[in-house]
Parts: C-alpha cells; structure tokens; sequence
DNA sequence: ATAAGTGGGTTCTATTTTGGAACCAACTAG
DNA sequence: CTAGTTGGTTCCAAAATAGAACCCACTTAT
C-alpha cells in the first residue's frame, strides 16, 4: 500500500498489497459469480446473462475485463455467424480454492434462507468436503498463527 | 440462484447459493481490504481510513455492515470521550482462508509491479507458504475435479 | 419470401454508489 | 484560549449500475 496518500480504486494493479491487486481483478459486485458460472459450465453471454440477472452492459464489460486479466478466453466455436463463448484459463481455475474458501466460510457465516442451500461435496464419495488450507511445504495447518505477511521490497 | 428473473443485488444475501450469499457480504469494492487491515491489527477508524485512502463516509458504512453481519465487533476502548475500535470476531476470523487463497492467486496470476510485493510466510521458519486446499474428511486435495455443488432443497 | 428467433452485443436514461472535501462534537494537552 | 485527536456526518460532484430498447448477421419455420 501506498500510505499516507489516497489510492484510488484504478490504483490498485500495481499496489504492492496482492490483496489489492487480486481485488483489482475479482473485487467488484458482480465478477466472482460470472467466475461461479463459468466452473458450473456455462460459457454463453445469454445464459450468463439470463442466470444472474446482471444487466447486459456490465457483463459484457466484466467479460472484457476478465479476459484483459488472462482469467478467461474468448473462443470461436461457430463461424457464420461468428459466435463466441467464454472458458476459464488456468489462470482462472487457479481461481478455484478463492471460491471454495468462499462458499466454505458463507454456509456457517450467512445462513441461507429456509433450509436451502447449495453445499460442496466429493465427486466420488457424494460426502460433504471440508476444506483446510495447508502448506503443501510443511503439511502443516495455515492459520492466523501460523504465518505471517512479509514485505519484499523491490530493487 | 432464482433462474429467469433478474437478481438484485440487495438480494443475494437470501440466495441458496452460498457464492452469491458471501458476496453479499464481502463482495463490494473495499471489504476485503478492510478486512485485511483487521488481520493486520489496525483497529481504529481514522487508521484504516490513512491506510486504505477509502473515503470517511464509505468505510462507517463498511464498517456498519461487517459489524452487522457478524464479522466485527465494536468496542469501547476508552470513556470520556467514547472511542470504538474494531476487531474480528471468529466469523471475521472465520476469512483468513478466503484473504489467504486470494493472496496466493493474486501473487502469481497478477504480477506486482517491479518487484515490490507482499507473501506469506511461516511464522516459525520464514520460509514462504504455498497454500493448498484439502479435505479434512479424507486429507486429499480439493479440486474442480474432486469435488462438487450439490443443491439441498429446503422444506 | 417473409417473419420470427438467436447470440452477442451497444445505446440510452434513471437511480445508486463513490469520491472529495468540509464540518462537527467531545474531549485533552499546551 | 488554541490546536489537536477521534470517530464520525453532511454536502455536492463524478462514476458505476439498473432497466429497457435497439442492432446486426445470420438461421429456421411458414
């Protein structure tokens, strides 16, 4: 961060904070769900549109966006008319453990309406997951306690 | 999601889908980075408004609601005058794996400029941490492709 | 041949959120 | 008495979002 002097939203791509600079990217009202979407599958302007209700004038902004940021890619899949689809880069699965960090702390801390919810399970045992984040070096738990942020500064 | 009609936003604290419900929440602009200066240990309003270089006006009312969603809590620090400060509560606590995975992405997948930066590393050894999702359940790792949403109907 | 539909947008105005700066209340220190 | 501190609020201007209509290049149905 840059103290002392106010940093503007536009700012924040080039904070040395890479909280801010990944909220420079996913931080807005609307970008997240469109990533939500695209690991459900869909990958159509319409269908996107249609499904989260967002007005067509930003999700045609936030695709532009994500794309600029290498989180999606823009292909071709039909030519005459040419028509286009969006799919996640690897760049944008990386976005994966964000969203299930998410989803995670969202079912115990913003309790759905009536019972309804949507919860994540495993693919071949249909068990509920429940994720911990460890450190793929030690195997140990990443906690408050356990780590700590370090500034490294530039030459 | 409510499919075929539009979502507003001031709705999506009541989705079944528990991204959306979260986003609610944390979703806008600046949360995130308040939250972040909260894991740091900033706990005073005209600090973080330094730090962040949000407006006055935008971090009392982010401050409201992360105070009325659970996330933090006011205090009283000190009578005569009364000063608030606040802090984390679990729920709030409950964030560090999202802030941490973002931090993690947003190091590779949004280059920082120059080389100036911010990691993570343990507080034991300094060594740098390389996050990964598991399940605690099973101890094996979470992907898109071992795990998935699973909608659970309400009554 | 003409009409209606599809996909991926753009354009327009109205409302809501933010930004920026000034102001305020209740003290304390000099 | 004056200036400073803390945690805000109030005001207006600028920017982002909502909501609806429109557009273009096709394709399919009548």
């Amino acid at each position: 961060m840059v103290y002392g002097e106010a940093m503007k939203w536009n700012d924040l791509g080039t904070d040395p904070c890479p909280v801010a600079r990944g909220l420079s990217v996913i931080g807005d009202r609307w970008t997240m769900l469109v990533v939500r979407e695209c690991f459900f599958g869909i990958r159509r302007f319409d269908q996107m549109q249609e499904r989260l209700g967002i007005t067509r004038h930003v999700l045609a902004d936030r695709l532009r966006t994500l794309e600029a940021a290498g989180v999606l890619r823009r292909e071709v899949y039909q030519e005459r008319p040419v028509r286009y689809e969006y799919r996640l880069t690897e760049r944008g699965k990386a976005l994966h453990p964000v969203l299930v960090s998410l989803i995670a702390w969202a079912n115990d801390a913003v309790p759905p309406p009536e019972q309804s919810s949507v919860t994540l399970v495993s693919r071949s045992t249909g068990t509920p997951v429940a994720p911990v984040l460890i450190d793929a070096n030690t195997g140990s738990p990443i906690t408050p306690h356990t780590i700590t942020a370090q500034r490294n500064e530039g030459p």
